[in-house]
DNA sequence: CCCGGTCATGCAACAGGATTGCAAATATCG
DNA sequence: CGATATTTGCAATCCTGTTGCATGACCGGG
């Protein structure tokens, strides 16, 4: 999987933050950097270790919290109800999320805003809204 | 909570499709048929124990699989990653789905049925949709 | 430079939801 | 009625995620 990034992009933007740059927040946040997906724990966990930088289970779910709360990740709550992340993208206006049915795979849709017009029953209250779309991916497509 | 159902919707509906009706079939379609909202297997659990005749929560679990995969009802994901079922309404069209950010409840919004124009990225299949919205529910929406 | 406090990490134990295996009970069909 | 298939219940297990607590790293002030 070819990608842009490099360590030093995780750093500095832990840095830029005013954040501290610790070396389980740059492994992960890198890792979510360079991720056409988004992963799982497990998927984090797996390459952390096969980084030999292996992190602690709990220490890696702190982690992923941090980002989260810290703005840096964004959380995805799938059918699975494995929780997945990837590296927060601008705003948090509710974008749409892509499920492959095929291999469980989350892809975060950035680009997709969806208008829809929105008539609750009587009494609820909007907040906010998300689309997730299900289908195959591209590997999953192939004949 | 007033509804027009009784125990035997639950059973005609089942012996309409040539399906056993069991006590535990019966009563976890009849508790689906009177819910409101969706409801989540300790929600049933409750229900058939307040009743007087407690499932066991395997049987509720598996009650619960075979409902669905006879296509009686859907099993809905949220957030807080716990099932939860309704009665299957019509079609199996993806529809869309309210969560209260309050206590949790999931509704089912049948009668919404948002366009939206999807175009999605080279190589994806598309196959359904679905729309959750979050805000508050009638009763966390009370000042 | 060192001390004290704060933050981060690791380990162990735990929690809750859901699933599996197996045997006993129940229903269906010939 | 008896053979067969389906359902139910119980126990044990799994999987994902959390909490408590002690240790270790970092930072800022003296």
């Amino acid at each position: 999987m070819l990608h842009g990034h490099s360590r030093s992009d995780a750093s500095s933007l832990l840095q830029s933050r005013g954040e501290r740059a610790t070396p389980a927040r740059k492994a992960v946040l890198d890792i979510l950097l360079g991720a056409s997906s988004a992963l799982s724990h497990a998927d984090i966990d797996a390459q952390t270790r096969s980084r030999g930088q292996p992190l602690d289970r709990v220490t890696l779910y702190r982690v992923l919290d941090w980002l989260v709360s810290h703005g840096l990740a964004h959380r995805i709550a799938a059918e699975d109800r494995v929780w997945r992340y990837n590296v927060a993208h601008d705003q948090d206006h509710g974008h749409a999320h892509f499920r492959c049915s095929g291999c469980g795979q989350v892809f975060c849709l950035n680009e997709l805003r969806p208008a829809f017009a929105v008539s609750l029953p009587e009494g609820f209250h909007f907040q906010q809204a998300e689309l997730t779309i299900q289908g195959l991916c591209p590997t999953c497509n192939k004949p």
